[in-house]
DNA sequence: TCTGGGGTCCTAGGACCC
DNA sequence: TCTGGGGTCCTAGGACCC
């Protein structure tokens, strides 16, 4: 048996633990550069603000109703999240953290022993209890099932009934429970895919389940779609994957505060990206041995294709050294580099990550990379930057000139204090 | 004026290799 | 008349997830 434990409106979630006052209001959390909602509380969500709409879109209705709105506060979330993994750590056999607010256990012989319903409602309130963070479990036979449990138990939970806990422990309470949700909601089937299956009158998970191999396979992505099958009729086809066995790349991207024409500021940008890749390397004990740099117009511009201009570059050995990074991204940024556009984003992305020392080959030519002196100096620089507080040292070409404010620089208006994780915006109590 | 960031998996054609 | 099979690397894009 699996579980999956998600957590209930996550960001907005974190934010009410710092600031209760927020409770029972309609609240919004804003992606970087306060771009798209990306997170909504209840009372929000019932105001029909959507995940993804556009900030300025739907900023009439949000001022109209006095939506509280909150600019993205991941140090927050992420510290939240790591308390949430921690504890389901502690009590369940195996977990895969599956993402930022969402946990898959591995429940295999617990069956026989526990109660899995009992047992799944005393993780969601010492959950709560620890972390203040609300969460709904559901528990079935496959992974999808237990998505598709959690979903119901959510729903349920929302409407003032049921306790946040599902249990699909036998084939009855399956195959009701697929006739209970649409078939977009279904784990794996997305915009595109529901759009097929409507159009041959496949409505519900259940009827979706009922499909024939051939079919799935010819219009859901081949093996993908005949996995999904599978596991809707109860036959898992994936386990619990340990997150840092996973790994296999790892990016640094952003969105411009505004639109930037110049080869220098670009730069700059991918520099800075190419300095929080190595720290996210080093920080993992990992490497990597080919990066992509890309850059980006915008798509919603009156200009046509192509909008993306990428390159990858392949290093001798992997590496995990910022100055290394930040010179092979500037040297595929010198060789995409199309003058005359207005560049809206651009990252590095690194593929080919190892374990850091192990495997790595060695270069012929010798001295590329890895040496103690360069090790030594990004321990220092990870130090520094630990000690003092993110960028207190950079690679100089990420660095605007003298006097000139960062072209690219992030739009956060409305953030609230990282609460967790910096002495200066800790949380103050009154006796 | 203003539309996120970080992932996984899959496909496909061209260049190039043996 | 007749021109293989099996790879990797690179770029690009589609589909999906949170």
């Amino acid at each position: 048996m699996f579980g999956l434990v998600d957590c209930n409106n996550f960001y907005d979630s974190c934010e009410r633990v710092f600031r209760p006052e927020l409770e029972e209001r309609p609240v919004v959390v804003l992606s970087n550069n306060d771009g798209c909602v990306v997170a909504r509380s209840q009372e929000a969500k019932a105001l029909g603000l959507k995940m993804g709409d556009p900030y300025f879109q739907v900023r009439p209705l949000i001022e109209q109703h006095g939506v509280v709105v909150c600019s993205s506060n991941y140090e927050l979330y992420g510290d939240m999240s790591r308390r949430v993994m921690w504890y389901l750590q502690q009590t369940a056999p195996a977990v895969e953290v599956y993402s930022i607010d969402e946990a898959f256990l591995d429940l295999a012989g617990m069956t026989q022993h526990f109660d899995l319903g009992r047992w799944a409602g005393e993780v969601r309130g010492a959950l709560r209890q620890r972390t203040g963070i609300p969460t709904c479990v559901g528990v079935a036979p496959t992974k999808t099932l237990a998505k598709l449990a959690n979903k119901l138990a959510k729903t349920e939970f929302v409407g003032g009934r049921g306790a946040g806990v599902l249990v699909l422990s036998d084939e009855a309470e399956r195959r009701e429970a697929l006739t209970r949700v649409a078939v977009e909601d279904v784990w794996g089937v997305g915009y595109r895919s529901a759009a097929k299956l409507h159009a041959v009158g496949v409505r519900t998970a259940a009827q979706l389940a009922g499909v024939g191999d051939a079919w799935a396979r010819k219009n859901l992505g081949g093996v993908v779609g005949a996995r999904l099958l599978h596991e809707l009729r109860g036959f898992s086809c994936a386990g619990i994957v340990v997150e840092d066995e996973a790994r296999k790349s790892l990016a640094c991207t952003r969105s411009f505060g505004r639109p930037v024409t110049e080869l220098a500021d670009v730069a700059a940008a991918v520099a800075s990206h190419a300095t929080g890749a190595g720290e996210k390397l080093r920080r993992q004990g990992l490497a990597a041995r080919l990066l992509t740099v890309f850059m980006e117009t915008s798509r919603f511009a009156e200009v046509p294709p192509p909008y993306s201009f990428s390159a990858q570059l392949t290093m001798p050995v992997a590496t995990d050294d910022t100055l290394t990074l930040a010179q092979v991204a500037r040297k595929g940024l010198e060789r995409i580099w199309r003058p005359g556009k207005r560049y809206v984003k651009a990252g590095v992305v690194l593929d080919g990550v190892e374990r850091a020392g192990t495997g790595a080959q060695v270069s012929l030519f010798g001295d590329v990379g890895v040496t103690p002196e360069r090790t030594g100096l990004m321990r220092a620089f990870d130090a520094l930057n630990g000690r003092f507080g993110a960028g207190t040292v950079k690679v100089a070409t990420s660095v605007a000139a003298p006097g000139q404010r960062q072209a690219w620089a992030m739009r956060r208006d409305a953030k609230s204090p990282a609460f967790t994780t910096n002495w200066g915006e800790l949380w103050a109590v009154r006796c």
